[in-house]
DNA sequence: GCAATTTATGGAACCGGTTCCGAAAATGGC
DNA sequence: GCCATTTTCGGAACCGGTTCCATAAATTGC
C-alpha cells in the first residue's frame, strides 16, 4: 500500500506542533478556532486518518475484540446456529466501534491475542472442557472474557447460557405427551457442557413418567449434519424408537434424511424434535419441531456484556436464558 | 487487563538493551549463545510476549488481513456458501500466521480499515454494485484487494470467481433434456455481477433450444430463504411452471417449502435445480440438484492470493473457477 | 605480542500516535 | 499602559517495539 500521510505531516503543512493536530483530531478543548479550522481543512484535504494501531499502543487499548470459535470443520461455520451468534456478536461491537477479530480455539492460539495485547476482551463461542486450561490462563492475565456457554470449573468467567436442560425437557415432554414410550436421544459432543445438561434433560422427563432411561437409545454426535445422518442410522439398526429427541437442529436433519433413506416417515414413523431453531428449521421437509433459542440476541447480550466489562461496568456474572418449544410438523402422535 | 510486561523491563532482568532481546525475539545473528540463553529464559518465565500491534507500527505490516462481508440480516451469516468461504479464508490466513479481521459493507466503513492501516490486505467476500467507489478508493491507496466474486469495472481488482453463466447455462441445460419447456427463473439480486451472469447462461440455453425468454417466467431475490419462498408463490401464482432454476440453493430450499405448500411436489410437479451446493443441499428433502461450486476452496485460493499479492508476488488477475451440475432428486422427467 | 578481523553489544533515532507541563500570546480589568 | 488571567500552543517524554551505526570485546593471523 503507499504509505500514508501521518500526523507530524499534517502538523508541519499546518504550521503547528503535532500536538495540538492531536487535540483537534481528538476532539479536545485549547484550540484556537482558527487553528482548527485550518487543521481540519488540511486533514479532509490530504483525506489523513489517525493509524489505528500507534493509537492503540498509545493509549493501551486496542478497541478490538476476538471471538474465539472451533474451527473443527463441521462445527460453527457450517452451523447456522453459531453463524447466528456471530451476526449478533458483530451487530453489538458495529455499534459500538469495536473491529472484531476472528480466532480459532482448535491450537489454543487464542490465548497468544491476549498475551499479544491485540484485544480489549475476548468471545467464546463454544468453549469445550479441552479449552479450559488456556481460559485459565486468560483469567489468569485478568482478560475481560465472556462466554456465549457455560464454562464449567471457573467462577471467574462471565457467561451467558441457554437453558439446556430445560430445553431438552420440554422436547421430551412433547413426545411423551404425543404417547411416546421409546424415546431416543442424539446428543452433542460430550466435552459440552450444553450437552450434559442437556442429556441431564432428556433424563429426567423420562424418569418423572417412570420410564427408565436407556444407554442403547443415545448416540453422540458432533453436531454436524453427518453425525446426525450417522446416529440416526444406527439408532434404526439397533432398537425401534417411535421419537428421537436431537441436541441440535443440523444433527436433526441428518437425522430425517436417515430416516427418509430407511424407507420411513417423519413424523409418522419416527417424531423428531431438534435443538437452537436455527433460520433452515422452518425449511426443511417437514418443518422442524424444535427447541427455540434466540441465538443472533445471545450474540448481541454477550458481546454488550463483554464491552460492559471492558468500561469497569458491573455485571451479571451468570444470565441463563430461557427457551422454548416450537411445535412444527415433524413430531405426532405416537400410532404404535 | 493487567498490564504485561515489556521489552525494555526484559531487557533490564537481563542485564542487556532492548536491542539485544529483539535480536533474541526476532532469531537475529549477532547474539552470545550464553546471552540467548539468558533472555530466552527470563521471557519464559515472565511469559512474555511482543506487543503485537507496536511491531506493527514499528514493522509497517499488522499480519492481519480484513475479509469484507455484507452484512445485511439475510445475507453472508445465514447463507453458508459465504460460510464456506469464510471457512476457507480462515484456513488459510491461519496457516500463514495472519489474523482474520471480519469488516461489513454496509456503511462502507470497510475503507477506514484501509485508512487507518489495520490490515495489509482486504478480501470481498460479495461486493455488489454499491460498493464500486469505496473499492475504487481503496484501488487508488494500491491496498491489496481480492475478491471473491467478479467485479465489474475495475480492472485493477484482482477476482477469483465461478463461472456463473456455465453453471446456469448447466441448470438450464439440464432441465430442458428432461423435457421442461417452461422453466423459471429466480434470480439473485441485480447488483451482484454474478446475478447477471446467470441470468445471462439460463437466457442462453434457451434461446439454444429456440424458446424464447419470458420475463414473467424469472423474479429477482434477495438470496435468502424467505425470499427464495415469496418468489416462489409469486411464479407459482403466475405462471405455469414445469421446472424452476434457482439462483442460490438458499432461495431454492425457500421455494421448495413454497410448492409443498400450494400442494404440490418437487420433483414430481415442479423440478427445481439450485446453486451453489452449499452442506445442506443433500440433506434436504428432496435431496437438491445444484450448481457445485468449491466454497471453501474458492476462500482459500482468494486468501492464497491476497498474501501473495502482499508479498509482491506476481498473480493471474482474473481467475474463473469451472462449476459441475450435481444431479440429486429435486428434478425429473417432464410429466407435462 | 600486536594489528586485523570477527563477534557481540548498546545508544539513539525511528515508527505514529498521546499527554504532561511550562511558556508564549491574547485578553481582561482598572 | 500595566499586571493578572485565560487561552492557545509546543517541547519533550512516553507507549513498545525495530534498526542503523558505532564501539567494545574476543578471536585470528603471523
Amino acid at each position: 500500500m503507499k504509505s500514508r500521510i501521518n500526523i507530524t505531516q499534517i502538523a508541519k503543512m499546518a504550521g503547528v506542533s503535532k500536538t495540538t493536530v492531536s487535540r483537534v483530531l481528538n476532539n479536545k478543548p485549547d484550540v484556537k478556532a482558527e487553528s482548527r479550522e485550518k487543521i481540519e481543512r488540511i486533514i479532509k484535504k490530504y483525506n489523513y486518518y489517525p493509524n489505528a494501531y500507534a493509537k492503540a499502543v498509545s493509549n493501551k487499548k486496542s478497541n478490538t475484540i476476538c471471538a474465539v470459535i472451533p474451527h473443527d470443520a463441521s462445527y460453527v461455520f457450517s452451523n447456522p446456529y453459531y453463524s447466528e451468534i456471530l451476526r449478533g456478536v458483530s451487530q453489538m461491537t458495529n455499534a459500538n466501534n469495536y473491529q472484531l477479530l476472528l480466532s480459532f480455539s482448535d491450537d489454543g492460539k487464542y490465548v497468544d491475542i491476549a498475551k499479544e495485547q491485540r484485544a480489549d476482551g475476548i468471545i467464546l463461542i463454544s468453549p469445550s472442557c479441552e479449552d479450559y486450561d488456556q481460559i485459565d490462563e486468560l483469567v489468569d492475565m485478568a482478560m475481560p472474557l465472556v462466554s456465549a456457554s457455560k464454562v464449567l470449573n471457573s467462577q471467574f468467567v462471565c457467561h451467558i447460557c441457554v437453558n439446556d436442560s430445560k430445553g431438552a425437557y420440554l422436547a421430551t415432554e412433547h413426545l411423551l405427551n404425543l404417547g411416546h414410550k421409546k424415546i431416543g436421544f442424539i446428543n452433542g459432543p460430550y466435552n459440552l457442557a450444553s450437552s450434559r445438561d442437556r442429556y441431564e434433560g432428556y433424563a429426567s422427563a423420562l424418569k418423572q413418567k417412570g420410564i427408565s432411561v436407556d444407554e442403547t437409545f443415545t448416540q453422540e454426535g458432533r453436531n454436524s449434519l453427518e453425525s446426525g445422518y450417522e446416529s440416526m442410522q444406527k439408532l434404526l439398526k439397533n432398537v425401534n424408537l417411535t421419537a428421537v429427541v436431537v441436541s441440535s437442529d443440523l444433527m436433526a436433519i441428518g437425522a430425517i434424511k436417515a430416516v427418509n433413506e430407511a424407507g420411513k416417515k417423519v413424523p409418522d414413523d419416527i417424531s423428531i424434535v431438534g435443538f437452537d431453531d436455527i433460520p433452515f428449521a422452518p425449511y426443511v421437509n417437514p418443518p422442524l419441531t424444535t427447541i427455540n433459542q434466540d441465538a443472533y440476541f445471545k450474540g448481541m447480550a454477550v458481546a454488550e456484556k463483554l464491552i460492559q466489562i471492558i468500561n469497569n461496568e458491573n455485571v451479571e456474572y451468570r444470565t441463563t436464558m430461557d427457551v422454548e418449544l416450537k411445535i412444527r410438523e415433524s413430531t405426532t402422535r405416537c400410532k404404535a
